[in-house]
DNA sequence: ACAATATATATCAAGTACCATATATTTTCG
DNA sequence: CGAAAATATATGGTACTTGATATATATTGT
């Protein structure tokens, strides 16, 4: 799989993209609803930005019945990964990253368990 | 130091400035001239980019005589230089980047020798 | 002080990106 | 089939980005 360089970083290039790509990554898989939620968005404009990450060949997803789950797109070469491995570490601690996992956790009504360690 | 993670990835998502920094983390160092040549661009171009480079923190400058040399910013946080090593060598041997250091090499009269291994 | 060279900045037009709101689509259940 | 829930798309307005061209600034040597 091959991801253009200026395809990639402009889709990084957005505050509410990293957001949902940095919750990914450390979820592994979440529904749109996980995401609307956790970053206190609109609908549209989760979706619209998740469209966009799918379209960069950045996320997958995966419709189970009303939901669709996204995750880190399985395929993506090994320097992608890295650069958003690297992003997810260096930025974790900052707002609003660090309030977003914590907003996630505290959602009720979760439509799916995500247990793994 | 601090780089806004949105502020990073807009400066990254552009191909000019994107080869610019892969030639600076090839090289080390380089004026504009030797940019100017090696993308084949009009320097008004170069010299934008790299003030764009520069504003964002990523790059700094240094005057000597006629010519102002850049190069990756010293100060950068390890992820950062993580983010854009990664890139390098992810998109080294695709079209144009490799063909930069190529026209770099060939580039008549270069103002300085950067010997160093 | 003047000319030449390297680099930087200004301007304008064209394209692009983002948000908010409204609306459409898809699936499930009764 | 009709309603409800989750998600997706369309629209319009505003703001940012980019490139090309023209011009300005800074430094050096004569």
């Amino acid at each position: 799989m091959d991801i253009d360089p200026e395809i990639l970083f402009r889709a990084l290039g957005d505050t509410t993209r990293q957001r949902c790509l940095v919750l990914l990554q450390q979820e592994g898989e979440l529904c749109v609803c996980e995401l609307t939620h956790a970053l206190d968005a609109a609908q549209p404009k989760i979706s619209r930005h998740l469209a966009h990450l799918r379209e960069a060949g950045l996320v997958s997803d995966r419709r189970e019945g009303l939901w669709i789950h996204y995750r880190l797109n399985p395929a993506l070469p090994e320097w992608v990964r890295t650069v958003l491995r690297a992003t997810a570490e260096g930025v974790a601690g900052h707002p609003p990253f660090a309030s977003d996992k914590a907003a996630l956790s505290r959602m009720p009504d979760r439509p799916f368990s995500r247990d793994w360690a």
